[in-house]
RNA sequence: GCGCCCGUCGACUAGCGGUUAGGUCACGGCCCUUUCAAGGCCGUAACACGGGUUCGACCCCCGUCGGGCGCGCCA
């Protein structure tokens, strides 16, 4: 039997760092075993899900490298596409299913596994707070389970809506194995009746999770630890609904929680938590799908970097830990440090362009051959320094502009000190005589000027930092002298001589 | 309140009855070096606590404490 399993994201906000990582543990397990991905919007919450959202979580998912099998068509901003659906077992939208939960809960009813409930909010708030005060589990007490139909029919003409309820098991226990958690159990007797149909006839989660599940043959359910509770709940539908068999090889997988750094739960006050902010951030996604990746689950020697397909071949749920992990933003910032390194520099000068465009540096993402060629060996110059796509602008901005702007302090410190122009028309003047204006050539000539004049090397390189850079600190000196050609350089350097003699 | 889950360096983790408790991030030092990085080497740093079981416990059992989650006409 072919592996398949989903990732049920409710459309009511982005893609969070959880549901990140959730759903790439279930790609990666899919991808693994070769079975299918699936996209399924859990969209029943009618107050809080909306489109926007969709297009986000979608958004997120595309950016990282997680393509789904299944699941709502949407094109590269995540818009929806009506039209096209990929698979077979859909809708994968649950509003788009709300015909088929009916039919379920009618089943459901008829055989006396569920029963309509006529209490009021108000009365289920009144129910919930006298169970808490007297310190008593904030059950449903289950007073609509016996009703008769007379009295049922009076509540209705009384126009009271009912929702539909499930009869749970007052006795028993569910059991079920997880693949991480090992052996799982409840009493049943814990359980009140829940919810099945909303008065509005929309299902709860609970209830429109099991017939998806079933009806789109569903073999693994991979999801957060939250879950974990919810599981006899779902189990026990299953069974009402004739489903044993089903459930009985339903996999489960529950994964650890992901928190923030003071070990609650990661929210907003953490810092970034959707993965668009990452992408606008600088941050590589295969940086993100690798970080994320070591957030409950690793290798038998704790390999920390791992290469192309190597993640999928080694994935296993198995693998995966059971105690809740803090969310490092330091660690992640490292790891994009490393990608960022390991990329070749067409690559890494192609993703830079975005923010480069952004920064005012480039007017276009796309460049003409000689200026990308030039971008190129500018972006070639920091790669080893660059941890963020963000920082490609600061670092390469005097590279690009001729303009730029001096660092008053380095001025002050490096040129505006007693010899140093005097020195810079001299470097000057002899740069003026190099016809092979390279890295190696105007080292040495700076260096023989250091010996000739008896001065350190560190005399004539800062200030010839300095003026063509406006900076202290940048690339290898002479490799972006080099890059930045004769011509300009000794532009520079005279323009830095021709302000400071002045004054 | 009830129930469930979890508990190894500050963080992510390896470990699966006998290890100098290993790796990675961060931190500190040294080296390299025109700057900043990167890189190399070294170092600081952990089995929550208390009982058992055992010749021997990070590992198995019980309890305590701590944290997380669930108990919605939210998902």
């Amino acid at each position: 039997m072919t592996v398949r399993v989903r990732f049920a994201p409710s459309p009511t906000g982005f893609l969070h760092i959880g549901g990140a990582r959730t759903a790439l543990f279930n790609w990666l397990f899919a991808r693994r075993v070769g079975g299918a991905f699936i996209l399924r919007i859990e969209d029943t919450d009618e107050v809080r899900s909306t489109p926007e959202s969709v297009s986000a979580i979608t958004r997120g998912l595309k950016w990282l490298g997680l393509h789904w099998d299944e699941g709502p068509a949407v094109d590269e901003q995540g818009n929806i596409l009506e039209s096209k659906v990929l698979g077979e077992k859909g809708p994968y939208f649950q509003m788009e299913r709300i015909h088929i939960y009916k039919k379920h809960a009618d089943q459901l009813l008829q055989d006396g596994k569920a029963y309509p409930c006529y209490c009021s909010p108000e009365e289920l708030e009144a129910m919930r707070t006298r169970a808490m005060l007297a310190k008593r589990p904030p059950k449903y007490d289950g007073r609509c389970r016996e009703l008769t139909d007379s009295k049922r029919k009076e509540l209705e003409s009384a126009g009271r809506k009912p929702v539909v309820r499930f009869k749970t098991p007052m006795s028993g226990e569910t059991r079920f194995q997880d693949i991480v958690r090992g052996d799982v159990r409840f009493e049943n007797a814990l359980l009140d009746d829940f919810v099945l149909l909303k008065t509005s006839g929309v299902p709860t989660y609970q209830f429109a999770v099991v017939i998806d599940d079933y009806l789109m043959e569903i073999t693994h359910v991979v999801r957060g630890d939250d879950h974990l509770s919810n599981t006899p709940r779902q189990i026990l539908i299953d069974e009402a609904l004739g489903w044993g068999e089903f459930v009985k090889n339903l996999k489960f997988a529950h994964l650890s929680m992901i928190l923030g750094p003071d070990g609650t739960r990661l929210s907003k006050r953490h810092g970034a938590t959707s993965v668009e902010e990452y992408r606008k951030n600088g941050y590589l996604p295969e940086a993100m799908v690798n970080y994320l990746s070591l957030l409950g689950w690793s290798t038998e020697d704790s390999q920390q970097i791992f290469a192309g397909e190597e993640l999928i071949q080694k994935f296993s749920l198995e693998r995966c830990g059971k105690s809740a992990a803090i969310f490092d933003p330091q660690k992640l910032l490292w790891m994009n440090g490393e990608y960022i390194r390991k990329i070749g520099v067409p690559d890494l000068t192609q993703r830079s362009l975005p923010f480069l465009k952004e920064a005012g540096l480039t007017p276009e993402t796309s460049l003409p051959k000689e200026r990308l060629d030039f971008v190129q060996s500018c972006v070639g110059l920091e790669q080893e320094k660059i941890k963020l796509l963000t920082d490609v602008p600061n670092l390469l901005d005097f590279l690009l502009l001729d303009d730029f702007k001096m660092d008053e302090k380095s001025v002050d410190k490096v040129l505006k000190v007693p010899g140093a122009i005097g020195l810079l028309m001299d470097v000057a003047k002899r740069i003026e005589q190099i016809t092979d204006f390279t890295a190696a050539p105007i080292e040495q000539l700076c260096r023989a000027y250091a010996t000739e004049k008896n001065i350190k090397t560190g005399q004539v390189f800062h200030p010839l930092r300095v003026a063509t850079s406006g900076r202290a600190q940048g690339p290898s000196l002479f490799h972006y002298l080099e890059v930045l050609g004769k011509e300009r350089v000794l532009a520079r350097m005279k323009k830095v001589c021709n302000q400071l003699s002045v004054h």
